[in-house]
DNA sequence: GACGCCTAGAAAACCGGTTTTCCCCGGCGG
DNA sequence: CCGCCGGGGAAAACCGGTTTTCTAGGCGTC
C-alpha cells in the first residue's frame, strides 16, 4: 500500500476508490470519514491521511452514484410563477444564494401558462433529481396541490399561504397594508383606492385584509378596490377604473410593484399630477423605484429573506424536523420618495374623462 | 413469468426490474426499448406490452442510476450575472423553456460578487450533475473563461462574445444600434448621446460599435458617449454627465433597459422635457417600457429566442457536433412610443444647471 | 442434413458511491 | 492463561440503471 500504488490516470477524475489507495485505505472508511460519520472510529492521523488524499487528487463524489446509493442528492427545485417580476427575482435570489451556502444546486422551473409543469416539477421528486420542492406558485386551484399530500415529497409554500399545509413560508403582509395606509394617513388622506391582485391569490387577500382592517380600526371610509393581474398592465387598467368611478379619491395603494408602474402610468394618462392630484405607494421596493416619475413612495419587504428562509424551512424538513409555518421577521419599512404628499384640497384638477 | 410475479409493493417507486416483470422480459430489453436502441431486434407485439407496462408502473428513471450508468444526466446548468435584470430574465426564460421541451431540467447560479462561483459552476460537471453549460456572464476576465478551454465541459457563450470561442451564441447587435440611429436621423437628430455599458463587456462594445460606424456612415457629428453599469444608476449618472458636458445633445440612446429608465430619471431631474428637449431610445423591450413616463420608444431583441438557440446550440454539442457560433436571427425592430420625437431647433429649455 | 445466419431476447458485467457486517488485534480482567 | 471487549478498519452487499456479450431456436442454403 504505497502511493505508488495509485492510479495514474492523470487526466482522469479520480473516483472514491483512487482516494482509498492514494491513502492506503478502503473506500468504505474514505466514504465515512467524509460523511463524519459517528461510529467509524479512526485514528486522527489516518483520518488527515485521507483528507489530505481528497485534495491532493481534486476528488469530487459523483452525484448520482451517491443518490442511487440512498444518499441525497443535495438538489432543490423552485416553481416560480413569472421569471420577468422582479419581485420573484429577488426571492429567486435569496433561494439560489442559501441553498448553495448549504450545498444544494437549485433547479428553476417557470409555471407560467405551460401546461404539464406540474406533473413535471413532482417528476423532480419521483425521479430522484431534488430532495425537495420550493413552491412559489400555488394558487388554489393548481393541480400540484392535489398531488403533493399524498407523497411524501418535502416541501414548503414561498409567499403563498395554502391553508392547513403547516408549510408556509410568509411574510408580514398585513403589517405591511397597516404601514401603508399609516404614511397615508399621516399625510392627511382619507379616501384611498386599492389595486388589488388576482382574486384567488393568498397575498392578494392578506393585502386587501390588511388595509380593510387598517382603515377601519383608523375610521375612514372604506378604500375603494379594484382588481388586476400581477403587471404593469394589470395595475393601468385597475388604476383607471379607480379613478373614473372614485373621483374623490386622493391616493392609490398599490398591491406590486408593477402594478405600481401601471398606477403611475394611468394616474399621468388621466391628465392628474403625482402626488399633487393623487398620491400612489406601492407594495415592494426595489432599485427601480427610485429611478420612476415621479420616485415612487413603496414598502420594502425582505424578499431576499424570504428566498432564503425558505430554503431554511425545507434543509430542516430534510433533516427530519416535522414542516413548519414560519413568518419572516422583519417589520415593513416604508421607503418615502415622491409619489407621496398631502391630499390636495378640492376636487381633482386635472383633465380626467369624467362622466359628462 | 405472469403478472403475478410482479411484486407488489403497491405505494412503492417501480423501478426498471419492476417493469421487465410485468411485462414479463429482462431489464436489459427494457431499458433498451425506452432508450431506442437500434441494436435491439423486438417483436412489436413484446414492445407495446414493455410500453403498457411503463405506463401501467408509472415507471419514472432513477436520474442518478441512470447518470452512473454512463448516461446523461438530462440537466443544464445556467449562469447569469444578475437575477433581478429583466432583460436577463427573458433570456433565462427562454432557456428554461426550451430546456424542459428537450427534456432536460435547469440548474441556476447568478455570478453578482459571489466568490467562487465559477469554480463551483465547473464542479457541476465535474460531478456529474449536470451536461453542460450556458455562460451567460462571462467578462474577458472571468476565472471560468480559464479553466473551461482545457476540460471537456460542453457550453456556449449567451449574449457575451468570448472572442475566439467558437460557441458564441448572440444578437445582431450593431443593427440593433444601426435601427436606432436610423430612427433619431429620420426625426432629424445630429447630435446624438450614448449610455455605454462597462467597457470590458462584448455587448457594450458592439452595441458602440454599430452607433459609431453607423454615426460616420451617416455624416453626422460624432455621438457623445458616457458609460455606466447595467442598471437603473449607472443610467442616471452617465446620463447626467452627457447633459452637463454636451448640452447640444438632442437625443440619448442607452444601452441597455435598465439604464434607461436611469436615463429618464436623469433627463426629468435635470429639468428637461422628454421628448420636446431629449429623445431617449433604448436597446431591450419590454411590456415595462410601454408604461414609464414617457412611454418608452425601444428597440425589440428577440431575447427569449436567445435563451433557445443557446440550449439548442449545447444540445447539439452534446450529440456529438462541433461547437460553433450562432447568431440569432430576427431583425432588430423600432418598437416607437412616445420618448422621442423632432429635436428642438434652439438650445435646451429646461433649467438644466449649466455651468455659469 | 449440416452449417451458418438472423431474430428475439437473456445474462451479466459494470458505473461509483453508502452502509452494514465482519474480522483482526491488542489490552485487560478473572 | 483464557476469554471478552473495543478500537480500527476491511469486505461485501447493495442502489437502479446501461451496455456488451451470449444463447436458443427457426430458417434458408449448399
Amino acid at each position: 500500500m504505497r502511493d505508488a500504488d495509485a492510479p495514474l490516470h492523470s487526466k482522469q477524475r479520480s473516483r472514491l476508490i483512487d482516494v482509498a489507495n492514494h491513502a492506503g485505505v478502503t473506500k468504505s472508511v474514505v466514504s465515512r470519514v467524509l460523511n463524519n460519520d459517528r461510529t467509524l472510529s479512526i485514528r486522527e492521523e489516518t483520518r488527515t491521511r485521507i483528507l489530505d488524499a481528497v485534495r491532493d487528487l481534486g476528488y469530487q463524489p459523483h452525484t448520482g452514484a451517491r443518490a442511487l446509493a440512498g444518499a441525497s442528492t443535495r438538489a432543490l427545485a423552485l416553481l416560480i410563477p413569472d421569471l420577468t417580476n422582479p419581485v420573484y427575482s429577488r426571492i429567486t435570489r435569496g433561494a439560489v444564494q442559501q441553498a448553495r451556502a448549504r450545498g444544494f444546486a437549485m433547479l428553476l422551473a417557470e409555471d407560467s401558462a405551460d401546461f404539464g409543469v406540474d406533473r413535471q416539477f413532482a417528476d423532480l421528486v419521483a425521479s430522484h433529481r431534488v430532495d425537495g420542492l420550493l413552491i412559489a406558485s400555488a394558487r388554489p386551484d393548481h393541480p400540484l396541490l392535489g398531488m403533493l399530500p399524498d407523497s411524501r415529497i418535502p416541501h414548503v409554500f414561498v409567499n403563498r399561504v395554502v391553508a392547513g399545509s403547516g408549510r408556509n413560508i410568509s411574510l408580514q403582509i398585513e403589517a405591511a397594508s397597516q404601514a401603508a395606509l399609516d404614511h397615508l394617513l399621516a399625510l392627511g388622506h382619507r379616501r384611498i383606492g386599492h389595486v388589488s391582485g388576482p382574486e384567488q391569490l393568498a397575498p392578494t387577500v392578506s393585502r386587501r385584509a390588511g388595509l380593510l382592517g387598517a382603515a377601519a380600526a383608523a375610521g375612514i371610509p372604506e378604500p375603494s378596490i379594484e382588481s388586476g393581474e400581477f403587471n404593469e398592465q394589470g395595475g393601468y387598467a385597475a388604476a383607471t377604473r379607480l379613478l373614473a368611478d372614485h373621483p374623490d379619491l386622493t391616493a392609490i395603494y398599490a398591491s406590486t410593484l408593477n402594478q405600481a408602474i401601471g398606477v403611475l402610468s394611468a394616474v399621468h394618462a388621466a391628465g392628474l399630477r403625482i402626488p399633487g392630484d393623487i398620491s400612489v405607494i406601492s407594495y415592494d421596493d426595489l432599485p427601480l423605484a427610485g429611478f420612476l416619475h415621479p420616485p415612487l413612495t413603496a414598502i420594502a419587504m425582505p424578499l431576499m429573506e424570504l428566498g432564503q428562509a425558505a430554503v431554511d424551512a425545507l434543509c430542516a424538513q430534510l433533516e427530519g424536523a416535522p414542516p413548519k409555518d414560519v413568518l419572516v421577521p422583519g417589520a415593513p419599512e416604508v421607503v418615502v420618495r415622491g409619489s407621496t404628499g398631502p391630499p390636495r384640497s378640492g376636487p381633482p384638477a386635472g383633465t380626467a374623462k369624467v362622466p359628462s
